[in-house]
DNA sequence: GCCGTTTTCGGCCCGACTGTTTTCAGTCG
């Protein structure tokens, strides 16, 4: 049989196959399409292949009749004739050549043609001999800046968790807010729509005088190296080998210009689509009539969507998912907000594998505004971490009881676990114990790797127990090394809904599981969702903006999630 | 290669920066 492919996979061979029709010089337009797909199946949340079987790959945005069948030929044969055509042209280490920074379509070629050229380690030999530098529109500058890409290629870090890059940016913005001259300033780009996980870092900045603040940007201490420098725009490398680019433009062009690069490219060609209809073009500096005549300018995000006749669109919700027509009929949702939260359901204490104490726990959860917490144990066959036995289980409720006397009413402490699906499928506890625990949390952390069959069954047997409310981290991802495990999403989503059992979007920013597009589907189909934090400690909390951002990417409304509940819904929840 | 309440053909994505040019091509986002 041939080997199935899975998502990632086919947005692989499509993103290597622009590559490829980039080397050939092909039209831009072509080599987007095949991107476009890539990028669309990348965050597809369905399978292609249940998508396959019910003959729906046409209304994947972007999918015509050709990619159809090319999607259809990789899932049926685990091959695609037309790339391996291709690859008789382009040699595939062409492809790896492009991942160098300065070294695009036309230089590779180059390079291939007149020295052979076609793979990394090859470009990197002839460029220390000096072979470079001679070939028509080449110079020693350049041949250096190849050698220096190449050298940073080894440190460069494909993408970073969302806390990462947040971090990194606040670093590098906070100082140049401080600057004379600087009248405001934003984190945009990928990091404000709250993606899980980021490819670079954008910010901006209103200012009349740019040239200081590009020299301070530059020069800041956590940048190893300069990759360009100019009035509106400079770009630099960090340490850990993200790219950070930084914008200046004057404050009266502020809107248009936070809304451009915040994105994402999708969501702003729609915007310009719009803009068109209107007799406007729009880019990041303005709205020009098309018919010619004065530039109309915005000083903010909400003129900008003014100007198109639409409210203003949270940046979590800009990814072209049907955000500009709900604009345009006025039924955007209500996004949940950090203050709708009243609960964090799941989280750990030094009974297993978390560093402070139930009652330190409920300390800090009552500091930030929480009425009520579950703490959530492991069970006993997580070893590692010091999961809960039966006996234990027993004396902790004893002090959880304790500690919930003593913070209510302003504050309510109900016990909890998280408890394993084992790898044989089995529950880690019987129903005479899961019974009397307020909450149950079923979660997978062995056995990921199983078939599709075998791990879709074990969480389908959880989501069935009547005692199990919360399914946690439901696919099991770990950003950004570890994929999801391979289930069947549509029979996990169907037995949600069937048995009323919660979905989890785990907030820490290590996992952001449910991701936006399963979450989002998941609550289009009734399903409840969870969004906890899964505390280890005290900072464990303030992961909490991280799972709304998850949560308003999916479009959530408050009372779709259910930590938004007052106490007495959810236990009317958990008793049914 | 996709798409259509202007269209089944002709649009679609354009501006900043760099280096090598001698007026611009290539890369990148």
């Amino acid at each position: 049989m041939a080997q199935t492919l899975n998502n990632r996979q086919i947005a692989d061979v499509f993103d290597t196959i622009a590559d490829m029709l980039q080397l050939k010089g092909e039209i831009i337009h072509r080599i987007l399409a095949y991107r476009r797909v890539a990028e669309t199946i990348r965050e597809l949340p369905r399978d292609l292949r249940a998508l396959a079987a019910e003959d729906k790959l046409n209304e994947i945005d972007g999918v015509g009749k050709v990619l159809a069948e090319k999607i259809s030929e990789l899932l049926e044969t685990g091959e695609l004739r037309f790339y391996h055509e291709l690859a008789q042209e382009i040699p595939p280490g062409l492809v790896e050549v492009l991942r160098v920074n300065g070294v695009g379509p036309k230089k590779a070629m180059l390079f291939y043609k007149e020295l052979g050229i076609a793979s990394i380690p090859a470009l990197e030999a002839a460029a220390q001999a000096g072979k470079l530098r001679n070939l028509s529109g080449m110079g020693s500058k350049s041949e250096a800046k190849i050698l220096e890409s190449i050298t940073a290629l080894a440190r460069r870090t494909n993408r970073v968790r969302l806390d990462t890059a947040w971090a990194a940016a606040e670093k590098l913005l906070r100082p140049l807010l401080q600057l004379p001259g600087v009248i405001q300033g934003d984190i945009a780009g990928s990091v404000r729509r709250g993606k899980s996980t980021i490819g670079d870092i954008d910010l901006l900045i209103a200012s009349y005088q740019p040239l200081p603040i590009m020299e301070a940007f530059v020069h800041h201490p956590d940048v190893t190296r300069i990759l360009g420098q100019g009035e509106t725009k400079s770009s630099v490398e960090l340490e850990n080998g993200l790219q950070c680019d930084l914008r200046v433009v004057p404050p009266e062009r502020y809107g248009t210009a936070l809304s451009y690069f915040t994105g994402s490219k999708d969501h702003n060609t729609r915007l310009r689509e719009r803009a068109r209809d209107r007799g406007l073009s729009l880019n990041e500096w303005a709205f020009t009539p098309l018919e010619g005549g004065a530039e109309v300018l915005c000083a903010s995000e909400p003129e900008v969507y003014a100007q198109l006749g639409l409210p203003w669109i949270p940046p979590e919700l800009r990814e072209d998912r049907g955000e500009i027509d709900l604009a345009a009929q006025g039924i955007l949702p209500r996004l949940i907000e950090i203050k709708d939260i009243r609960a964090d359901l799941h989280m750990h204490t030094t009974w297993s594998d978390g560093k402070l104490s139930v009652r330190d726990m409920a300390w800090i959860a009552r500091e930030r505004g929480l009425s009520y917490i579950v703490i959530s144990d492991h069970s006993q066959s997580l070893g590692v971490a010091n999961g809960l036995s039966v006996e234990r289980l027993r004396a902790q409720r004893e002090e959880i009881r304790a500690v919930d006397a003593e913070f209510a009413p302003s504050l309510r402490v109900f016990q909890g676990v998280e408890m394993e699906i084992r790898a044989d499928g089995s529950l880690d506890y019987g129903d005479d114990v899961l019974e009397w625990l307020d909450v149950v949390i079923a979660s997978l952390h062995s056995g990921l790797r199983q078939p599709r069959e075998q791990v879709t069954a074990r969480l389908l047997n959880a989501i069935r127990n009547p005692h199990v409310d919360i399914i946690g981290h439901p696919r099991g991802q770990m950003i950004p090394d570890r994929e999801p495990a391979d289930l069947d999403m549509d029979a996990v989503f169907g037995a949600a809904r069937e048995h009323d059992t919660a979905l989890e979007i785990n907030a820490s920013p290590y996992r952001l599981d449910l991701d936006d597009a399963h979450a989002r589907r998941a609550a289009e189909m009734g399903i409840k969702i969870a969004v906890n934090t899964d505390s280890h400690n005290g900072d464990g909390f303030t992961a909490l903006r991280y799972g709304i951002m998850t949560a308003r990417r999916a479009g959530l409304r408050p009372e779709e999630v259910i930590n938004t509940w007052s106490v007495e819904s959810f236990l009317a929840w958990l008793r049914q």
